[in-house]
RNA sequence: UGGGGUGUAGCCAAGUGGUAAGGCAACGGGUUUUGAUCCCGUCAUGCGCAGGUUCGAAUCCUGCCACCCCAGCCA
């Protein structure tokens, strides 16, 4: 299929495997969320190789629900998940399943290994059975029931199915070795009892598999052939295959375990993302500033960026770190070619043409993209007042200052050079407005001048440009502090969102509902959907552009 | 102090006995009507440390060190 090295251990693998005809040389593997939140950008490398790895091998992969823990989980989750990966790009087909779709036949594998003294029911309760597992350093000790005869355990088992018995008084248990130095060895819980409705069984049932017994018999059962998770689980893949072993199903699925991703300063525990949502820190999951799927969506990442980005952090078993630089150049690639370009002004500075006649408006063409002309182009009006950003002037400007100065020139962007040659106070003594003239021979496309200046900055026209709300970010879910990991939860507050009323270009009063573009200079923005109120325009941040002029402003 | 993992540049990451790829970041230069994009260049005498084997070691051996994970009836 794909004749170019693999680029990682586990592809390397699994090329291994096809090659040497291993399940018929097919590759299936799965993507397995618990529907107890929403997806964030650690998901997304998984759910990238997940389904990257098979569609290189053209393999299948199953989204499956890991939905063994009634209570915690709901279908909100899981529709917002199915969404998630559905926009991340990814096609599970008729393959989407849930671990409580095998709840029978899971019950039918407990019953197999209680049969042949491979499980038994535990009475001990919780505590008791945390105190005869031992510690890291010492050996547990048999639990008084661990010998319980097979035709007891059976009777026992089914009375739990039954609803004979209260939440907490029984367990079945995987009789392995109470010494076994991997303490998930020692008798691991397979079923518990749980009184409680299922999203998806009702009260069918009230006992409920633990991870581990679900998770590899529901691997064998869908024949995955590699099934791949995160190195917490390492520890547990002596487990995954004793079950194997035991049951001996007729798929033989094998773990492999990656490191997971850490994205710096992003939060990504389900816990403290739990916590932004039910404190009301942010709007909701979704909230641009969350470092979830559903946040970056409606924050304008493109999903293309979140694959890309996926490939580029590889897969190893290293504990990462990836810097947020490398998420955002991934995403300015991605709109680099693809963002339409338009003109706006966040901080408005009123600039008067003083030499430009009175009522006169051109209608200037603008290129929508400078490197891609058959984005094709608008019209943007000119007139005699105009407004420019408010960073892009600078009375006592420092030398590498290319912009706006008094007694200095810029061309303003698809029009004309202009001089600067006043500034207007109010009584406070602040700039309210610029006297400039335009040199009508410097005129965009048609320039007679031969001229060229060092700064080009963008601009609206006063009487033509509409109000926009625009919301920056800055880079809102990373913790301020890198110091204190602690808390997110007060750092994550609304200082990080600034918002401006912007004067934007009139080609924008278009825009309905969904549009993602460059302003011109101000970074990549678009707008936000889901606060949008008729005859009001909000726009989001994405990212912004790489600014190398922020520090030469910073050093005036 | 038990078990399981991992150490290659500021951050990722190739490399599997033949003389340290690539990306991000950073820095320098060129083009540019976005200080963007694009293009070019610089950036590990060194692979956690110390020994050893070898003509030759990031790769093999020995011993250390550091960090991560595991004691849910969570996943």
């Amino acid at each position: 299929m794909n004749n170019s090295k693999p680029q990682d251990f586990i592809r390397q693998i699994i090329a291994d495997d096809v090659s040497q005809g291993k399940h018929g040389g097919t590759v299936t593997t799965r993507f397995p969320p618990e529907p107890n939140g929403y997806l964030h950008v650690g998901h997304a490398k998984s759910i990238c190789l997940n389904f990257g790895v098979a569609m290189e091998h053209g393999g299948q992969t199953f989204l499956r629900f890991d939905d063994t823990n009634p209570g915690k989980e709901s279908d909100e989750y899981v529709e917002a998940i199915k969404r998630d990966v559905r926009w991340l790009g990814f096609d599970w087909g008729d393959r989407l399943t849930h671990a409580s779709d095998y709840f029978e036949r899971l019950y039918d594998a407990a019953m197999q290994l209680i049969e042949r003294g491979s499980a038994y029911v535990d009475s001990l309760n919780a505590e008791q059975i945390r105190q005869y597992r031992g510690t890291l350093t010492e050996p547990g000790r048999n639990s008084p029931y661990r010998d319980r005869s097979s035709a007891e355990n059976v009777g026992l088992f089914k009375r739990m199915r039954a609803g004979e018995f209260a939440d907490g008084t029984h367990v079945l248990r995987a009789k392995i070795d109470m010494a076994s130095p991997n303490i998930n060895l020692r008798d691991p819980t397979l079923y518990r009892i749980r009184h409680i409705q299922h999203q998806r069984t009702g009260d069918t049932w009230c006992i409920y598999p633990m991870y581990d017994f679900a998770h590899g018999l529901s691997d064998a059962f869908e024949g995955i052939t590699h099934s791949l998770c995160t190195l917490e689980f390492e520890d547990h893949r002596p487990l995954y295959d004793w079950f194997l072993d035991q049951l001996d199903p007729p798929h033989r699925p094998r773990q492999i375990e990656f490191s997971r991703l850490n994205l710096a300063f992003a939060v990504t525990s389900k816990r403290k993302l739990n916590s932004l949502v039910q404190e009301k820190i942010v709007s909701g999951w979704d909230d641009p500033r969350m470092p979830t799927l559903a946040g970056m969506r409606r924050r304008g990442y493109p999903p293309a960026a979140l694959r890309d980005f996926s490939k580029r952090i590889g897969v190893t078993k290293k504990e990462n770190l990836i810097e947020m630089a490398l998420l955002e150049t991934c995403v300015r690639e991605v709109l680099d070619h693809e963002a339409p370009r338009r003109m706006a002004v966040l901080r408005p500075l009123k600039v008067t043409l003083t030499n430009y006649p009175e009522d006169q408006v051109e209608q200037l063409t603008a290129g929508n993209h400078p490197q891609r002309p058959e984005l094709g182009s608008r019209e943007v009006p000119f007139g005699r007042v105009i407004y420019i950003e408010q960073d892009d002037f600078m009375e006592d400007a420092p030398r590498k200052f290319f912009r706006l100065k008094p007694g200095g020139e810029v061309r303003l962007r698809f029009a004309y050079i202009i001089r600067c040659d006043d500034v207007v106070r109010n009584a406070a003594g602040e700039i309210v407005e610029l006297l400039c003239s335009y040199d009508p021979d410097t005129r965009s496309g048609i320039d007679k001048s031969n001229r060229k200046v060092k700064g080009t900055i963008h601009w609206v026209s006063a009487a033509h440009s509409c109000d926009a709300e625009v919301r920056l970010y800055d880079r809102l879910f990373d913790n301020p502090q890198p110091g204190d990991a602690e808390d997110v939860l007060t750092q994550l507050n609304a200082q990080s969102l600034e918002t401006v009323t912007a004067k934007v270009e009139p080609s924008l009063r278009e825009v309905a509902g969904e549009w993602s573009g460059q302003f011109e200079r101000l970074g990549y923005f678009c707008t936000d959907s889901a606060d949008h109120a008729p005859g009001r325009m909000v726009f989001n941040r994405i990212v912004t552009l790489r600014d190398s002029w922020a520090k030469i402003d910073k050093q005036a």
